[in-house]
DNA sequence: ATTAGGG
DNA sequence: CCCTAAT
C-alpha cells in the first residue's frame, strides 16, 4: 500500500500552500492580549515603596541580632531560619535548590525532635488527633512528585508520618484523582502570595546607620503548602514542601529568603482584614474594560511576563539599590489587601509570633518624627513590612502538569493578581487615613502611639473600596458562605479568615473550604479522598462575585516528543489520506492516542515536512530516520500537488 | 468540531 | 505546543 502510494507520487519536492491564506498580518485583528506590565509595575512601586512614600524615607532595617549573610546582605533572619530548616529537617536533598522542576518534586522532609520547632517556623501543623498520637514530635513526610513518561503523565503525592521513638511509619499515596485534589490543594493553598505585616519596631533617636534606604521584597520566598486529606477522620497533616524558588520572582540562588510565602502560625492574624477588596481584582477592569480579565490573565501573555521578569530577577542579587529595580519590573506586588502594622513591642505574643512570621516584604523606615522641624531625622519610626498578602488564588492544573509549570501557574494568578495597579490606604486603629497630607504625627503614626495597630490597604486603583480594618460586609459575606473546617482537616484551599481585625487576635490559620463536597472528605474514613478536580460548579459555591479565574491559569500541555513509531504511523496515514484530512488521520493512526489531537498531528507533520528539509545536522530530538523523511517528502509533494489541482479545477 | 497557518 | 481565523 505505501509503496503503491508513494509511486504514484509526481516529484519530490516542496510545494508552498497551493491556497495560501491571507497572511496574519494581512487579515484585521485586535490585540486580544495585553501585557499587564505598567500597572504590575505600579503596583510594585507601591510594594516597594509602601514606606518610602508613606512615610518619606524607606529603611532597611536590620534587626539587632542580625548577622550578615554570606552575601554581605542583611538578610540574616532569612539565611538563619534556611539553614534551621536544613538543618532541623535534614532534608534529604542536600541541594533543594536545583530541583529538576520539569520531571519531578520530591521533597522529604524529616525532621527529628527539633520537629516541634520546625513545625512553628514552618507552620506545619498537625491535627490535634496527630497530636494525640504522639505526633507532635514525629516527623513529617511529605512527598509529592509528578512524573511523566512516555504515555501518561501522573502526579502521586505522599503523605507520611513516622514515629522516631516508634520506628512506625506511615505513609499514603496519592494518585491520579487524589493527588490532582492535593496539587489543587497545594495550589489552593499555596494561595498565600504576597503577604504582608509592617510592624513598627522602635523609634530610633539617632542615625540611622542600620539602614539602608532600600526597601525590600522577596517573593521568591515561596512555599507551597500542601495540604494532604487525613489519613483517617481529621488525622491530618500540613506540610509544607519547600519549593525550589527558582521559579518565581525574586528568588536568589543563594536561596536568602526561603521565608517568603510561608504561612505563619499567625497568618490568620495576618490575613485578618484582606477580605475587603479581595475578590475585586477579579472583577476589575483590566484592560479592555471590565469582561477583559479573560484576556488579560490569559496563560500566555502573563506567564511571558511573568517569566521575563523572574529572569531579570535571576540575575539581580540583593543589592538594595537592585531591588529598587527589581519592584519596577517585576508584576509582583500586593492585591488589595490589608497588612498589619503592628507595634512590635504591643504584645509579647504577638512578637513570637511575628518572629516566626516571613517577612516577604520588609520594609524599614525612619520617619522624621512629626514634631519636629522639617527635615530633622532625629526622631525616626521604624517600621518594617513583614509581608504582604494575597490571600485566594485559585488555580486549576491537570495533573500531568509538571511541577514547574505549577510553581508557574501560581506564579501567573499572582502575578495577575497583582497586575491591575494598586494603591495604599492607610488604616490606623480601623479607621482609614484619608488626608494624605497630615504628617505622621499628626495622624498617629510614631513611636508615641505605637500600640496602636496600623494597617495598610493595597486597592485596586478603580475599586474604591474602603477596606475597614475588619473588611466589614465583604468579610462576613464570605465568612458565611463557605465551609470552614478544622484547620488541620483536608482542604482545598485557604481563605484569609474574616476574623475580626479589631481585636487583632491570633487566630489560626483558618481552613476555608469552597468545595461542599469536602466535607465529606473530612468524615470519609479513606485515608485520602478523591475529589473530582475543582469544577465551576463547585467553586461556584464560594461566594464570588464573577466567574472564578482558575479557568484563565490554563496549564500548558506537557510536550510529548513523537517517538518514530508514532511519525512512521503518522507518514503512512498520511500517505493514504493526504494532508488536510487531519481528522481522519488521528483516527486511523492514532485514535487510542488520547493525547494526540489531530491538531497536534498536522503540527507534527508540519514539522516533519521541516526536518525533512533540513540538514541532518540542524535536526534535534530522536533522530527521524531518513527514509521517514523522504517519505514525509513525497507525501507532502503529492498531496500538495493534489491539492493543487483540485484548486485550478474547482477555479476553472 | 475541523482545518490551516502563524507564533 | 499554543492561538486564531475561518470554515
Amino acid at each position: 500500500m505505501v509503496s503503491e502510494t508513494r509511486l504514484d507520487y509526481g516529484f519530490s519536492g516542496y510545494q508552498v500552500p497551493v491556497f495560501p491564506r491571507a497572511s496574519r498580518s494581512a487579515r484585521v485583528r485586535v490585540p486580544s492580549r495585553k501585557k499587564c506590565g505598567n500597572n504590575q509595575k505600579h503596583a510594585f512601586e507601591i510594594l516597594a515603596s509602601v514606606a518610602g512614600e508613606l512615610l518619606q524615607e524607606s529603611r532597611y532595617f536590620v534587626p539587632p541580632d542580625c548577622k550578615e549573610d554570606q552575601h554581605g546582605t542583611p538578610e540574616i533572619t532569612v539565611v538563619k531560619e534556611q539553614e534551621d530548616e536544613r538543618q532541623l529537617l535534614n532534608c534529604s536533598h542536600s541541594d533543594q535548590e536545583t530541583y529538576d522542576d520539569k520531571t519531578s518534586l520530591q521533597h522529604q522532609i524529616h525532621a527529628s525532635n527539633k520537629f516541634s520547632n520546625v513545625q512553628d517556623q514552618f507552620n506545619l501543623k498537625s491535627s490535634s488527633t496527630l497530636k494525640n498520637l504522639d505526633l507532635s514530635k514525629n516527623v513529617c513526610l511529605a512527598d509529592q512528585s509528578a512524573k511523566v513518561d512516555d504515555e501518561t503523565a501522573s502526579s502521586s503525592a505522599t503523605v507520611g508520618i513516622s514515629s522516631p521513638e516508634s520506628g512506625e511509619f506511615f505513609e499514603g499515596q496519592v494518585e491520579d484523582a487524589r493527588a490532582e485534589f492535593s496539587i489543587i490543594q497545594s495550589v489552593d493553598t499555596a494561595t498565600l502570595p504576597v503577604t504582608g505585616g509592617l510592624e513598627m519596631l522602635e523609634t530610633d533617636h539617632k542615625s540611622p546607620a542600620f539602614f539602608c534606604s532600600e526597601s525590600k521584597l522577596d517573593a521568591s520566598l515561596f512555599k507551597d503548602w500542601i495540604t494532604l486529606g487525613p489519613s483517617r477522620h481529621s488525622n491530618t497533616i500540613e506540610t509544607v514542601s519547600r519549593d525550589d524558588d527558582e521559579n518565581f520572582i525574586g528568588c536568589t540562588q543563594a536561596g536568602t529568603t526561603l521565608k517568603a510565602f510561608r504561612l505563619p502560625s499567625d497568618l490568620a492574624d495576618q490575613r485578618v482584614n484582606n477580605l475587603s477588596a479581595s475578590r475585586h481584582w477579579r472583577v476589575s477592569p483590566n484592560l479592555n474594560g471590565g469582561t477583559s480579565f479573560k484576556n488579560d490573565g490569559r496563560r500566555r501573555s502573563s506567564f511571558h511576563s511573568g517569566r521575563t521578569n523572574y529572569t531579570r530577577q535571576r540575575s539581580q542579587r540583593i543589592s538594595p539599590f537592585k531591588k529598587r529595580k527589581f519592584f519596577n519590573q517585576c508584576p509582583f506586588t500586593a492585591p488589595d489587601r490589608v497588612f498589619q502594622f503592628e507595634d512590635k513591642f504591643s504584645s509579647a505574643d504577638k512578637r513570637s509570633n511575628g518572629d516566626k512570621c516571613n517577612a516577604a516584604v520588609e520594609v524599614a523606615s525612619s520617619v522624621a518624627s512629626p514634631h519636629l522641624p522639617p527635615g530633622s531625622r532625629d526622631r525616626n519610626v521604624k517600621l518594617r513590612i513583614k509581608s504582604f498578602k494575597v490571600p485566594e488564588l485559585f488555580v486549576e492544573i491537570p495533573t500531568t502538569a509538571t511541577v514547574g509549570s505549577l510553581k508557574r501557574t501560581v506564579m501567573e494568578a499572582v502575578t495577575t493578581v497583582l497586575g491591575d495597579g494598586l494603591h495604599v490606604g492607610i488604616l490606623l486603629q480601623g479607621k482609614k487615613v484619608r488626608d494624605d497630607s497630615k504628617t505622621l504625627f499628626q495622624t498617629g503614626i510614631s513611636q508615641d502611639h505605637k500600640h496602636h495597630h496600623l494597617g495598610f490597604t493595597l486597592e485596586p486603583k478603580h475599586t474604591q473600596t474602603k477596606p475597614s480594618q475588619c473588611s466589614g460586609e465583604q468579610g462576613l459575606t464570605r465568612r458565611g458562605t463557605p465551609l470552614t473546617l478544622d484547620p488541620g482537616a483536608s482542604s482545598a484551599f485557604l481563605v484569609p479568615p474574616a476574623t475580626d481585625c479589631a481585636s487583632g487576635a491570633e487566630s489560626d490559620l483558618q481552613v476555608v473550604s469552597s468545595l461542599s463536597n469536602i466535607s465529606a472528605d473530612v468524615a470519609n474514613p479513606q485515608p485520602l479522598v478523591s475529589i473530582p478536580a475543582i469544577s465551576v460548579e463547585a467553586l461556584a459555591v464560594v461566594p464570588f462575585h464573577h466567574r472564578p479565574v482558575h479557568r484563565e491559569f490554563v496549564q500548558r500541555r506537557i510536550r510529548r516528543p513523537f517517538s518514530v513509531s508514532e511519525v512512521e504511523a503518522l507518514v503512512q496515514a498520511v500517505e493514504k489520506l493526504g494532508t488536510g484530512r487531519w481528522r481522519d488521520v488521528k483516527l486511523r493512526a492514532f485514535d487510542n492516542a488520547k493525547h494526540r489531537t489531530y491538531v497536534d498531528l498536522k503540527d507534527k507533520w508540519k514539522t516533519l515536512v521541516h526536518t525533512a528539509r533540513i540538514s541532518p545536522q540542524q535536526r534535534r530530538g530522536e533522530p527521524v530516520p531518513q527514509e521517514l523523511l523522504d517519505r514525509v517528502l513525497a507525501a507532502h509533494a503529492y498531496w500538495s500537488q493534489q491539492q493543487a489541482r483540485q484548486h485550478n479545477k474547482s477555479a476553472v
